[in-house]
DNA sequence: CTTAACGCCTGAAGGC
DNA sequence: TGCCTTCAGGCGTTAA
């Protein structure tokens, strides 16, 4: 579900809440989203944790606490939080899998209907697994357009693929991906190698763009996105291409097109986004 | 090394 | 209405 605009605001709004706040006792409804830790040594090493800095890296939400261990979670399609206020009626609660009480009265809800999202424990100054494979974030300085020409040159996959790749870059997912290739008028299918660097230099700005503007609505809500309290993202309103096949590009009014690729929907207007050349 | 298919799950939506 | 099929904001594993 949930790709870097919507993380990176569940990451806001959690930050506003959780600060300072201790985990008092946790419920385990369902382990898988445990992985192979036992539900017991779950909560025994997280009770009593006070969260201190919450970040977001790529689609991770990585959760600090005081003494420095970490918590963190991937979301996958269907994971989200809910945060309850102290003594506020509570809502429909569906799919719920973990509970946090904490200290303030106040609860950390984990709901996940498909059950694909992940929770990992590390233990201070331990490594970050899932971080040493991750590519640059989107905007980080680092992520220069030469560097970014870099990524995609010697990838002979398509560049939505590419895009899609977190070990080439971090947070894109397929709405994203569509949305920011459409924005640089290049076609999905294209050999990321074949890109020139001008190529490449739009893209990266496109995708800062696409992204920034997706943060600042809230994300994009289709079907289960929502943010801690509830609130939809606005996103939805703003696609050009993702979920829009058959009707009118914004652009040349050609209907927008849905082809699979990799499996996944890719959806684009062929008259505005070049097909490859022989 | 890179690439692509498959599997993990469940609920919503669409077709008949 | 009801049953059956298809589809979904992701990614780890496996095989080639």
């Amino acid at each position: 579900m949930p790709e870097l605009p919507e993380v990176e605001t569940i990451v806001r709004s959690l930050k506003a809440v959780l600060k300072s706040k201790q985990i008092l006792k946790i419920i385990v409804y369902h382990s898988r989203p445990l992985g192979s830790l036992k539900p017991l040594v779950f909560k025994r090493l997280l009770q009593g944790k006070v969260f201190s800095e919450i970040k977001r890296r790529g689609k991770y939400i990585c959760f600090n606490f005081e003494d420095n261990s970490s918590l963190i979670v991937h979301l996958r399609m269907t994971g989200g939080f809910l945060y309850q206020k102290p003594n506020i009626p509570e809502g429909a609660k569906d799919h719920l899998r973990l509970a946090f009480f904490l200290s303030d009265g106040s609860s950390l809800l984990y709901q996940d209907s498909r059950l694909f999202g992940t929770f990992r424990y590390y233990p201070p100054q331990a490594a970050i697994a899932e971080f040493l494979v991750l590519g640059p974030e989107p905007f980080d300085k680092s992520l220069t357009p030469d560097a970014f020409h870099s990524i995609c040159k010697g990838r002979k996959l398509a560049i939505k693929d590419l895009l899609l790749d977190q070990k080439a870059i971090a947070g894109l997912g397929n709405i994203y991906a569509c949305e920011a290739l459409f924005q640089t008028r290049l076609n999905p299918f294209r050999r990321a190698s074949n890109l020139t660097q001008a190529e490449c230099q739009l893209l990266l700005t496109k995708i800062k763009e696409v992204l920034r503007l997706a943060i600042r609505f809230q994300g994009t809500s289709i079907r289960d996105y929502q943010n801690i309290d509830r609130q939809k993202g606005r996103f939805q309103n703003l696609l050009s291409v993702y979920g829009q096949a058959s009707k009118p590009c914004p652009v040349c009014q050609r209907p927008i097109k849905r082809l699979v690729q990799k499996q996944r929907p890719t959806f684009f207007c062929p008259h505005c986004q070049k097909a490859p050349g022989p």
